[in-house]
DNA sequence: TCTTAAATATGATAATTATCATATTCTTAT
DNA sequence: ATAAGAATATGATAATTATCATATTTAAGA
C-alpha cells in the first residue's frame, strides 16, 4: 500500500509527535533505533520532511529534530504525500492513469470508496491525534 | 496499493474474462495489444497464472490462453495472491510485520476497517461478476 | 573565535521490481 | 512422421526503491 520509505516516515513522525517538543527536540540517532529504521535511512526521509516543513529541526550543538504546535496540527496525509507524493494513493488500481468516474475501470466500484473514504480519514486525523492515541495507549507505536 | 505486475495480471484475466472460453483460445500478442501491455511482460504473467491454475492453456497450434467455467467462478483476490501473494495485502501499514489486533500499530484504527472489507470484496466478486459488469458498460476494461 | 555537535546536501551501492529476449517443449494439422 | 505455431522455462537487462556513507554547513558554548 505505502512504500517502505513513508512507514518508516509516519513511525519517525510520529514518535517525535509522542516525545518531542520545541524544548525537546531529539536526534536522529535517538529517534532511529526506538522506532527500528536504519539511522542514515531515517536521517534523509527526516532531512527532506524538514526541508518540506512536515517537521522541524535546527542544526549545531543541542540541535534535533522536533514537532511545533503547528506541525501537531495537521493531517496525517501529509506525511504521506511529502515522501510518496500524490499520484500513489489517488491513482486507478488497473489502468496507470489518474482514476475516472465515468470511465470507470473494472475494479473501480469496490476501490475506489473505500480508497475516498481511507484518504478522507488520513486527511481529518492530525498527528496530534495519533499521538493522544498512542499516549492513552489505544494504539502503540516501535511495534 | 498493488505492483503492476497485479494490474497487468488482472486487466488480462479480465480480458479473457470477457473475451476467452474453452473454444476461443487467444494468444499472448492478441491479449497484450488490447489491454496495452508489453507482450514480454504479460507472456511471463500469464505462464505463471497458467501454473497456478487460475487460468487455462494449451499450447500447440490453435492453442493460446483462456477461462473455463471453472476459472470464472475464481474470486478476484486469487488472481492477487497469485502473483504478489498473500503478505502485501495483510501486513500492518507500519511495522513491516503482521497486523495485529491486540498491539495495534497507530494507524490500525484507520485502516484495518477498510482493508478487511476491501479484502472481503475481492473474495466475494469472482471474475465472472466483473465479466457481467464490463460487459453491461457498467465498468471498461482497456483504459 | 574556535571547537564541537548537530542537521544538510550529495551521491554511492544493494535489492527489488519491471521489462525484454530466446531456446525448448508441446500440440495440431499436413 | 514432420513442420509449424503456440505456450513454457530460463535468464538477461533496465528502472526504481531501499540502504548506506561522507563531506559540508550551521548553531551553541568555551
Ligand atoms: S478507474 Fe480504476 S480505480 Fe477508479
Ligand atoms: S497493526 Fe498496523 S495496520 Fe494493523
Amino acid at each position: 500500500m505505502f512504500t517502505n520509505s513513508v512507514k518508516y516516515a509516519l513511525k519517525a513522525v510520529l514518535f517525535l509527535a509522542v516525545h518531542s517538543g520545541e524544548e525537546r527536540k531529539i536526534m536522529v540517532k535517538d529517534i532511529a533505533e526506538p522506532i527500528n529504521v536504519p539511522k542514515a535511512y531515517i536521517a534523509k526521509l527526516l532531512q527532506e520532511l524538514s526541508k518540506q516543513e512536515i517537521i522541524s529541526s535546527t542544526r549545531g550543538v543541542k540541535g534535533g529534530f522536533y514537532l511545533t504546535e503547528s506541525n501537531l496540527k495537521q493531517p496525517v496525509l501529509n506525511v504521506i504525500y511529502a515522501i510518496d507524493g500524490t499520484y500513489r494513493m489517488n491513482s486507478c488500481l488497473l489502468s496507470l492513469e489518474s482514476c475516472n468516474e465515468y470511465k470507470p475501470c473494472p475494479l473501480h466500484h469496490i476501490v475506489s470508496p473505500m480508497r475516498s473514504k481511507l484518504i478522507e480519514s488520513l486527511k481529518e486525523k492530525t498527528l496530534e491525534d495519533l499521538s493522544i492515541e498512542i499516549q492513552s495507549g489505544l494504539s502503540y507505536l516501535p511495534l
